[in-house]
DNA sequence: AGAAGCGTTATTGTCGACAATAATGTCGAC
DNA sequence: GTCGACATTATTGTCGACAATAACGCTTCT
């Protein structure tokens, strides 16, 4: 078929924007529609978003910062292949980042953040409920990514945009299990702690809920298994 | 004066590439030569560096992927300008990482690498006799990337690549004296550890010299001093 | 039949020109 | 004289076309 219109997107309404498109990208790879190792060809996304290649290359250099593609010179972009050690320094990082997001957090958080935080988990809970993957997904992250912005840390907001990114990646490519796992329930415990002013508590509650996590991967034995056309062809 | 020759770069010898263009505006930055809060308008780069606003463009983006500089919509790039909480947070996050990268190094550290390594803290030396400037920055900086290299870990050596820039930029704006202070001798004593096996000592001494940096910037009291018109002028 | 060299095609890289936007300066009204 | 609206300028954002490069298939020789 040789298409009538052929972008997706019709002609007068607002162009989408690069962060839109890196979102629709971000969130296909997270539900595994996008494979680690496809290609993403520029031409081809140029055509489907219906942007000029130039968006398009700016897209691809934000995924690629995000970790979530990996690029090489004159040969194009694919979705990044992570390691399961690369995914345990991953985690480990995140530990780390996480909690000091907290111990800056827990100073200045306040009586109307801390509702907009219980509001954002209810959403969670709702997408829970309807079993919405794809609205599961950005709330799960967005609630770790309302965190750091809440601290007020421009720094640290960006090592967790870059590290959510590069989980969400890693839970598409190591959990087995259909379900996603960054539940309410421990996003609400660990509110409870903010709210009582416990960072300690916070903190621990945090490192348990990534642990966790981490731990429904299954990053054991072989490094990695065949995703990619060549890998799974041998 | 209007010019007769309108770039730097005379006409046929190859074309500085994206790298270099970066490199050379992490240097000035470091050097204090741009400092933060200066605008970096596209074409004025593309003139200075007689490339086109493209690779401009790209180079800018790198440089805000590393922290280097920030860039707002439609108006333009300006080096960043770093706050004493943010530096805090960057040392932090820094020491966990380079605990991580030397854990992972430990593990494949041949003879060779330990010989280059070595080498590396001798060219550092020499540099330091010298008293240039530019190549203790690179040098320094260059250490601590090698060791995440060495170890093997893409997502580190990226981590340690935005922070090493980071670093530098603190570092230029924070420190009262000329003299930079990420020293040979603190990354010999390192290497002695890692010669050993000794990890726990090895991270120690790595901790220890990265506090030692930091302690030599005055990041205590007031925020952030006047740099900028607007900070100048209150 | 297999492999190496070559031409073709597909894909990315680069550039210059134009459009959109924000900053600046100017004029006029009160 | 000062404030506000408007025109002008400077700067960034976007696009389409062309160049460079790498992947592919074909032919040919052994």
């Amino acid at each position: 078929m040789k298409s009538q219109g052929n972008a997706v997107r019709s002609a007068q309404m607002a162009p989408i924007t690069v962060d839109e498109i890196a979102e629709r990208i971000w969130l296909s790879i997270a539900e595994r529609r996008l494979r680690p190792g496809m290609r993403l060809k520029e031409a081809e996304l140029a055509e489907i978003f219906g942007v000029s290649r130039a968006r398009i290359r700016q897209v691809l250099t934000a995924l690629e910062r995000d970790g979530l593609v990996k690029t090489e010179a004159n040969k194009g972009a694919i979705v990044a292949e992570p390691s399961a050690e690369e995914a345990r320094d991953i985690f480990h990082i995140r530990r780390e980042v996480e909690q000091r997001v907290l111990a800056r957090l827990i100073g200045h958080l306040d009586a109307e953040k801390l509702l907009d935080l219980f509001a954002h988990v209810a959403k969670e809970r709702a997408a829970n409920a309807a079993n919405d993957q794809r609205e599961i997904i950005k709330l799960s992250g967005g609630f770790h990514l309302m965190l750091a912005e809440m601290a007020g840390a421009d720094f640290l907001w960006g090592m967790m945009r870059d590290l959510v990114s590069r989980t969400s990646l890693i839970t598409a490519a190591f959990r087995d299990s259909d379900k996603y796992n960054c539940g309410p329930d421990e996003h609400e415990e660990l509110l409870m702690h903010l709210k009582n002013g416990d960072l300690q508590k916070a903190q621990h509650a945090m490192v348990h809920h990534l642990e966790h996590v981490e731990n429904e991967l299954k990053l054991s034995g072989n490094p990695e298994l065949a995703r990619s056309l060549k890998d799974a062809l041998l």
